[in-house]
RNA sequence: GGAGAGAUGGCAGAGUGGUCGAAUGCGGUCGUCUUGAAAACGACAGUCCCGCGAGGGACCGUGGGUUCGAAUCCCACUCUCUCCUCCA
């Protein structure tokens, strides 16, 4: 959610900054014509609720019966037209606030414009897609042929897009689950673990609803949403608090699984594990000050490539476009990792600030200092990392021609020492 | 799932229709005293909204209702605690 301020006293250039994203500035308008309204009726009902409030008190203290039954009588009246401007005032700031909730971020000063996912702009990369020597398969021929990755009853079970994975691919991405978690801590990341189902609100706090509704798993009885993302839960851990300053910076990281929708086009990224409908993941998010937001952006992106380093993968960073940035985010880097079977880049991590957006929404704030005025403190996200994406990298980079694969290094005492993966 | 109790400021805990944004204690901040600290004493101190300001309004779990007036009365809901039952 943006500042109210903000978009009374810079209107102009608020709808500036949303075009830079393509998307539609008449939600301005609307939120300040609510707002006008909302401050308009405020006045009014407030006056009244003075008036009442002393008459009432004076009430009280009347001997005069008579006197005091006229007063009961106006106030009575006044009564009325209260509830009903209380009313209105509900309604308009319900209006106001949904229309709100519905203005995405602005871009950052420093995003690079552009129309969609073909201006992102690659600005970093390690390490080079290189010759294995061989034709490289990609991870659901490798999973198939080592018995790790089981598709079919997947689908058999909960339907497409849902796999199994068996004895080492089982294991594998336990290891390295368990390994990028310990890595983070290391990194000054502290674990949380969360409830994988959120409330509501919670949904809305993240930024989640209204924009992707149609992408979410709900329990309708229980009114409980499965979580995207780690990012739901955790964004949500300090909501409606007030931190004291010595606490922050707050770095956490998480695992939890992921439950998406995806009811998107058929026939795109169907074969294999790289989009299901669940997978697991590995978050780094960050609660701070805003005025170091954006280096601490920086700390989550080298963090991010850090992982991807030590897993000896090659990778390269993006900035994305205005075109391409989520709807929370003021700037955000994307990491891919190199696929080889597959012949392409794979995005496993997203590395976002989104300044103040979910402190608003989900009302997080700190106190700068002891006595002084609660303030919104900004948020960082970045998956370190998107679990089954590397898990696809790690397959068809450290395969070999006979098909096995061999372990990365720093996951094998989470393997118990196993360095190679070979068909049980 | 069954029975009971409860939900008030950072915490503890009064308050059962007006003088209650709310006693008291602890904690907190500032000051006096002190070489310093402790103690003692004094003062200050919640959040949100409207307003240039003066000031005004709202908030005692949440949402409704009664009333001129609700922390206080009524209804619904949520949550917590205790006991029983069940369960990984």
């Amino acid at each position: 959610m943006l500042d109210i301020k903000l978009l009374r006293e810079q209107p102009e250039w608020v709808k500036q900054q949303l075009a830079r994203t393509g998307s539609d500035t008449a939600l301005v308008d609307a939120v300040l014509a609510f707002d006008e309204q909302r401050r308009a009726l405020l006045t009014e009902v407030e006056a009244l609720k003075a008036e009442r409030n002393a008459v009432s008190k004076a009430i009280g203290k009347m001997k005069d019966a008579a006197e005091r039954d006229v007063k009961i009588a106006e106030m009575r009246v006044v009564g009325d037209r209260i509830s009903e401007l209380d009313r209105q005032v509900a309604d308009v700031e319900t209006d106001q606030r949904l229309a709100m909730l519905e203005i995405r971020n602005l871009p950052h000063a420093s995003t690079p414009d552009g129309a969609g996912e073909e201006d992102n702009i690659v600005i970093y990369q390690e390490g080079e897609p290189r010759d294995m020597g061989f034709e490289p398969k990609p991870h659901w021929e490798l999973g198939e042929a080592l018995g790790i990755i089981d598709f079919e009853r997947g689908v058999k079970i909960s339907g497409s897009r849902f796999y199994i994975l068996k004895g080492m691919g089982a294991r594998l991405q336990r290891a390295l689950i368990q390994w990028l978690l310990d890595l983070h801590i290391e990194q000054g990341y502290s674990e949380v673990y969360t409830p994988f189902v959120v409330k509501e609100e919670a949904m809305w706090g993240a930024g989640q609803l209204p924009k992707f509704r149609d992408n979410l798993y709900r329990d309708e009885d229980a009114g409980l949403w499965l979580v995207p993302t780690a990012e739901v839960p955790v964004t949500n851990l300090y909501a409606d608090e007030i931190l004291d300053a010595s606490q922050l910076p707050i770095f956490h990281c998480a695992y939890t699984p992921c439950f998406r929708r995806e009811q998107m086009s058929a026939g795109r990224d169907v074969r294999g594990i790289k989009r299901g409908h669940q997978f697991d993941k590995v978050e780094m998010y960050m609660f701070t000050f805003p005025d170091r937001s954006y280096d601490d952006l920086q700390k989550l992106r080298a963090d991010a490539e850090d992982t991807c380093r030590r897993l000896g993968l090659a990778f390269r960073t993006k900035e994305l476009c205005t075109g391409d940035l989520g709807a929370a985010a003021t700037r955000t880097y994307d990491l891919e990792l190199w696929a080889p079977g597959q012949q392409e880049w794979l995005e496993v991590s997203s590395c976002s600030n989104v300044e103040a957006f979910q402190a608003r929404r989900a009302n997080l704030r700190y106190r700068p200092e002891p006595g002084a005025k609660p303030e919104f403190l900004h948020t960082l996200n970045g998956s370190g990392l998107g679990v089954p994406r590397t898990m696809i990298a790690i397959m068809e980079n450290y395969q070999q021609a006979d098909r096995s694969i061999i372990v990365p290094d720093v996951l094998r005492p989470y393997m118990g020492g196993i360095a190679v993966i070979t068909a049980a």
